[in-house]
DNA sequence: ATAAGCACCGTAGTATGGTACGGAGTCAAG
DNA sequence: CTTGACTCCGTACCATACTACGGTGCTTAT
């Protein structure tokens, strides 16, 4: 089960070796087994980790906040309640993220939608002003 | 109109000073008008911006990212059909942003959902797992 | 008219998130 | 039984994105 060495788990994973060990360090993932002499052993549940923190950081979380996601499901101390407490903030967070992200992409969709002549400049482009128009009606 | 020393700025967008000229630096800010002293005048526009800029880099665009956007508007040369291809691009980005986002909202409110009872220790949780399984599918 | 408070500039330092290096030990194939 | 690929570790270096510093000049309120 926990059979991937560690250049085998970053090869899966697509990033560097170095990062692996460097996630350890900073306790974003946890100590792995050794092999007698000294191997790091990973398993599926490893992988799955670091996939979840490639994603997470695209999404524009820090490794401080991963850390506290991934922890949601792994702190030992407190109650439910508290969990509970912390996952509605990063729920909030998110519809936030959300939010900002659909008028972006609306602002971009409108600027599409007014590119019909493909070959007009793009200096006589009218909607080119729509993210400044757009982006700060709530 | 453009009434507005860097520091004001700074205040009003709630970064520091030395950012903005920084921006500026890195091209990210045009450069704005100045006194006959030398100081830096802003206006409405440049509040906007840097509004937009900090918005987008919470959602994980790069400062060079953010560039791009901001060019889709400014870029003076390439047709209507190049800023379109752009826009797309970046529209599919934001498209899978959201889905993720999406998805790891899905696994806290699931979490949440299932702790009903306030005084279970988060050990016992049963929903703590969700995020993994939860996570990788789709 | 003078001192406090900004702004100017270049340069240096910091935090985050890696990435590389190098000397030594381990493993697996020929 | 050795050679090549992989791992170990600590440390050093890197890019990005700021942030601070410090000497000097401007501006404004008393």
């Amino acid at each position: 089960m926990n059979s991937l060495t560690v250049g085998k788990l970053a090869k899966i994973v697509g990033i560097n070796l170095e990062t692996v060990r460097y996630y350890e360090r900073i306790g974003l993932l946890p100590k792995p087994e050794r092999t007698e002499s000294g191997y790091r052993l990973y398993g599926n549940k490893d992988v799955k980790r670091l996939l979840f923190i490639a994603k997470a950081k695209e999404l524009g979380f820090t490794l401080k906040e991963i850390k506290e996601l991934l922890n949601l499901k792994i702190e030992s101390k407190g109650t439910c309640g508290d969990v509970k407490k912390i996952a509605m903030n990063k729920i909030s967070d998110i519809e936030n993220k959300i939010k900002d992200l659909t008028r972006i992409k609306n602002v971009l969709q409108k600027l599409i939608a007014h590119c019909i002549n493909e070959e007009i400049t793009t200096d006589d482009c009218p909607i080119l002003e729509a993210i400044e128009m757009d982006f700060n009606k709530e």
